[in-house]
DNA sequence: GCCTAATCGAGACGGTACGTCGGGTCTTGCG
DNA sequence: CGCAAGACCCGACGTACCGTCTCGATTAGGC
């Protein structure tokens, strides 16, 4: 009716939050720091978001969306390379930072967990049945069979070891993902693939 | 020469801050509470750890001893039991809201990081190698190479995918790991298995 | 432009400690436990002063404030009234046990020792000149001869002897100022305001 | 019956107690860091002493024993002369720093009351008596009439108005304390003396 | 010249209060 | 009305001292 939300002040809060989850990492992270970098006060966060959780998950979202699946021409080499960007993404200080402590808050407060999941997880499986596809369409891998109950099973799984195998290998084991790392993972999952699709 | 600490301090302690967990979950865990809990002052905590973070690693650290790896006559289904049993203790309520969180905080502190790393995943490890040398007696993987620097990168790449995967299923797909799932998962990473050790 | 500091917190607060002084004493006096007494957050008390004895001290400054020295007649009557009421004002529980320990405390830091002063002390000198200035002009005492100087001195050593003798019979002698006592210190002092006088 | 407690610790301990003093002053001081200065344990000081406050009595005690009356020809110049002894003792910053500490915690506390008033007050008091005597002998005033309570009430007053008088000019209007002020307070004090024993 | 018991150093311990910090809400005027 | 400013309540933080308690290692006496 009056005077509407401005636009600005919603990208100027995300860019801070990014920026100092670079500098500061998420548990020194500030309300109060975050809206005086975006010239806000933080009444005007906590009009949009619930929270700190939520603001930062929005704030690292966008991250995600960069993440591709360019056709290198084989479903090996399509792992590869996606591995390697889905690792670089994971790696980058902002998102390194805040992932884990996200999912941690997540785990007593289901709205969270929604956001995550919507924000940020969801936002990947679509590689994973594009890359799917693609391979079928090379016949690299059987086609559907018509289970979806099965398909989708496949699917979560195929998610759960390459989105978990990348995490655990930067964050917790912090070791670099590099070409080859990545060249033998799929392999493995390329072995894998074929073991249970068979 | 002077008075030595308690011992039955750091047991209340320890004790006090996984039943914390349990009742209270990571973020509403605190540091007076714990110390109220064992019958112990706050300053003995600070004393014996530099923070709620340390302390909760080692309180968590020794639900980890109890991981075994009985030999169930195949890999498959020593993989099935381990990864079963694995996910039960990760559900567990005292290490469902603190793994995450404390692997989030060392992200920006490295004295934080070796302590997890040391208490509770090199402590793993070990399960790998021993299931990889019953397989071997089995006949059911090749014998070692000799390559001592090939081993070590396969197996902390099988256990990036173990624990990784299971991990990820837990608490971030928030699915339960059923027999079901251990068996697709544990075929899974037999093919894996089969395409980078032949 | 932003929201000013309330009004009714500030008297909540030192209503709060001034009963607090008188139930808990000085020593066992808590900032937490004024906060709580005065539904106000410990935060709201730093906000307004730096310590525990600047509030105290603010605190017990409005006590001094009813000190009044009405006309008796005679010098000799106005001393022993003052020196009854101000003694009655020293041996309050509120003052008896907050005095001393604000005045020690002042020792090593000027700032408190000025606000002990403009608060306490300062406002209590027009008494020694209205009392002279009366005296005066009754013919007790010989006016100005417009050495302004010696005038300040002459006050300012007439105010320690009332002062500090009432506060040393009070706090450090234990023993009561009654009228017996005020008419033989007011002799006293007439004697010796003669003798300086002259 | 067996070892004897060690005097070389006594005096370390109350000399470490004023050179804390002076250092620190009255707040800052710490049990455990006088117990440090001393080369002894902290048990050491309270097997002595009951706690802080009766530790720094007694260290500061030891400072009113160099209090002496010289006869100087006069009780004018006697009063001078003590005035000014008593002030320079007073300023002392382990004195400044202690004494009213002191007396503020001993205002509820009977015990701590009574050693500073046996270790401190009362080896002042018989400096009046001395002067007293003197002057009596010397005719500057009329001996005693024989009322003991009259002589004691008078030699309590003249007590709380030289030393309340002193305190308050060193330590609450912090002015200095030289020949010409105790001059013109001694000139008062001997018109008070007139005027009482008259 | 041993025995034995109190004393000593060191420092861990249970408490209590401190002063600070961050989260999230509420209030005030400016635009 | 939306907003910047910032006061407010709440609750946890990590630190500092207090005075007590265990330790094992000295020391004197008394025998």
């Amino acid at each position: 009716m009056a005077r509407p939300r401005s636009a600005a002040a919603d990208r100027a809060i995300l860019d801070a939050t990014r920026s100092a989850l670079v500098e500061l990492g998420w548990s020194r992270l500030t309300m109060a720091d975050v809206a005086a970098r975006a010239g806000v006060a933080k009444t005007t966060l906590y009009r949009r978001w619930p929270g700190k959780s939520e603001m930062v998950v929005d704030a690292v979202a966008v991250l995600f969306d960069e993440l591709e699946l360019p056709d290198r021409g084989s479903l090996q080499a399509d792992i590869e390379g996606v591995v390697l960007s889905f690792a670089a993404l994971v790696s980058r200080p902002e998102a390194k930072t805040s992932l884990m402590a996200v999912v941690a808050e997540s785990t007593h407060r289901p709205a969270l967990r929604d956001r995550v999941r919507s924000a940020i997880v969801d936002r990947q499986k679509h590689l994973v049945l594009q890359g799917r596809a693609r391979a079928q369409a090379r016949g690299e891998l059987p086609p559907d069979k018509g289970d979806a109950e099965h398909t989708r099973r496949t699917v979560d799984l195929i998610f759960d070891v390459v989105a978990g195998t990348v995490v655990h290998r930067c964050l917790v084991s912090d070791e670099p993902v590099d070409e080859t790392w990545a060249r033998t993972f799929a392999l493995l999952l390329m072995g894998g693939l074929a073991a249970v699709s068979g």
